[in-house]
DNA sequence: GAGTGGTCTAGACCACGGT
DNA sequence: CCGTGGTCTAGACCACTCT
């Protein structure tokens, strides 16, 4: 790596930096290997450590690096593709999909949740929390509120709360005739629980997927998905194996 | 807004802070309300500036917060929903959309899209350049590969780089049967000169769509928009104009 | 315990938008 | 011009992982 001094230009330290370092993670480092620690780093390209940090951060948030604590940073691999399925096309669970049902409760849904449902604040729903694992690393955690109303045979039944209640949640579901989804992203940073099931530090970026669940004349589920946004591009349609990157930027200019 | 003290918890300072101001901002603000200066706001909570910057930077990648260099923070409206359509729908283009065509150039396509193109990246494309505006504000920019294959009639056209170009393409380009598309989504920071067009800073979050457009058996054009992160929420199917967060954050737990 | 990244401080100066 | 957010510094200490 070289340790070409910064030009004093109006362009900002941590902006050329990044540039730099990115050309360098091209070049001259493979997908694993560790980088020097920061501090080394900085007095490398004779910065402070925080603006070597406000670098790194960045390219940690286009996943060109993968940091932690206690550990030191390291080359990530290019962005997995993670399929998120064409719309109107099926239940969640349907298939071999690559969640595992973690658990499942009665409670009431969030105001915010219980109008996508369309459905009284008061009234209980079924949630169900998944998880998605791909390539060995967790990408997703998904809070999955049903209406009671869509899996009517569960109401009386006392099965225990956790996997095995998921489950047959799931499966009523697919008994039902799916009408249609619709579905948004955006970004949103995330909580404490789900960054600990996704191996991240709170406020990690992650990509928020909102889908709602049709059947019935009304919405009969709603999915909220959080994906991480380091490691994860969420593809629509068959381009989930398709390699887009191949280590340049996702932009690299045309000019 | 409380000046509560905080207290000496494992937590850290910024994700408290971060809390206090979300939970200020929807009791005690509304849209379009100025802050006061970071500088007070710091002395108010009795941490350092760039404590209190980081949790800034958090509202605003949230979309809660908006800050302008010479101007202040300000409270950001809900994200707005950004209608991307269904896929196997239309071409760019089509109808009555919120895109307009900015410019028009041949050039040769980055090595990454003219795999996707599956194109010999020695050949030229035609580079359609456009934005789009919603409510007022500058929320996409794009840049749309397109293959000479696919516009033949264009080839010989000596037509002034332009908009005017740009249409003539995009019209060429509805004329041909449109086989499917398939899309990702992906988190990125924004180039200079998106950045520019977005009227953010260079590195602010951005959701990268690309778009591939099949047809007469090959990959046709290459769409990659960049979103604004920070004001967009990405909709698919029609729920484009529900609103889903009304202030509350939209992951409000639900236990 | 040694070494890593994560948090935090108290300053300084710069770039930009309005006046 | 002033006030704003943006960048940068040179330290300090903490939380975590590995040995």
């Amino acid at each position: 790596m070289g340790t070409t001094q910064l030009e004093s230009v109006p362009e900002p330290k941590y902006w050329h930096l990044k540039t730099v370092l990115a050309e360098a993670l091209d070049s001259e480092f493979s997908v694993g290997e560790i980088l020097p620690n920061e501090r080394d780093l900085a007095a490398r390209f004779g910065v402070a450590r925080a603006t070597l940090r406000q670098a790194l951060e960045q390219l940690e948030l286009e996943g060109r690096l993968q940091r932690r604590r206690g550990v030191g940073t390291t080359v990530a691999p290019p962005r997995m593709g993670v399929d998120l399925g064409s719309p109107r096309q099926n239940w969640p669970g349907t298939g071999d999909d690559a969640w595992r049902a973690a658990d499942c409760m009665q409670t009431l849904a969030p105001v915010a949740v219980a109008r996508l449902l369309e459905e009284d604040p008061a009234q209980t729903v079924h949630l169900v929390r998944r998880s998605r694992v791909s390539r060995g690393q967790p990408v997703a955690a998904e809070l999955l509120y049903v209406t009671e109303a869509a899996v009517p045979e569960l109401s009386g039944i006392d099965a225990p709360a956790g996997p095995a209640r998921a489950r047959a949640v799931l499966r009523e579901l697919q008994r039902l005739d799916l009408e249609g989804e619709d579905r948004s992203v955006e970004l949103a940073s995330a909580r404490a629980d789900d960054a600990k099931e996704l191996d991240r530090l709170p406020g990690a970026p992650v990509l928020l997927v909102t889908t709602r669940y049709f059947a019935q004349g009304r919405t009969a589920a709603v999915s909220m998905a959080t994906y991480r946004a380091d490691t994860c591009r969420l593809t629509f349609g068959d381009s989930g194996d398709v390699e887009i990157h191949d280590g340049t930027s996702p932009q690299a200019q045309a000019s």
